[in-house]
DNA sequence: GCCAACGTTGGC
DNA sequence: GCCAACGTTGGC
């Protein structure tokens, strides 16, 4: 089993949000690694870390994945700020797995304390410039992250 | 609002 | 294939 960090900008998408809706597609990823990340290594029951960017950046609750990845139907849709004209119902380029709702956190685990955590100095999430909404965690960081 | 970081695009 | 220009992300 592998663990995850989902970023996601809280003004688009809260994890109040996803409390609501159970669960949801994964959509809008727009990079390749990340692609990948969901397309090859994502397995179904997988636990990520909810992560908001934005105001107070920070983890505010874990997820998992429900469902492995397919074709992100908003690459199709050319109303979609995500439409990718590249792309073919045939040959799709972007994917989506489905996340459901596992737990909010009672408190924010900002991104301030995470830096300060021993620890976490190895997560990719802290690493200065990095952009990419979906990265990968190991148990140990999970926990600890979990144990804030 | 600023700006560093960095992925992508396109001219050559 | 190189690399400058450009656009986006995201912390501050």
């Amino acid at each position: 089993m592998n663990y995850w960090l989902l970023k996601s900008d809280v003004a688009d998408y809260p994890i109040t949000q996803l409390k609501k809706d159970k669960k949801t597609l994964w959509t809008g990823v727009r990079n390749y690694q990340a692609r990948n990340y969901m397309t090859r290594d994502m397995k179904v029951g997988d636990l990520a870390l909810f992560y908001h960017s934005g105001e107070y950046p920070g983890v505010v609750g874990v997820a998992k994945i429900t469902k492995k990845a397919e074709p992100d139907p908003t690459q199709f849709l050319k109303s979609d700020s995500r439409f990718d004209p590249k792309a073919t119902k045939e040959k799709p380029i972007w994917f989506s797995v489905e996340v459901g709702f596992v737990k909010e956190l009672k408190n924010l685990v900002s991104l301030d304390v995470m830096r300060k955590t021993k620890g976490l100095e190895t997560m990719l999430v802290l690493k200065r410039g990095n952009r990419l909404s979906i990265t990968p965690v190991t148990e140990k960081e999970f926990s600890l992250v979990m144990g804030i």
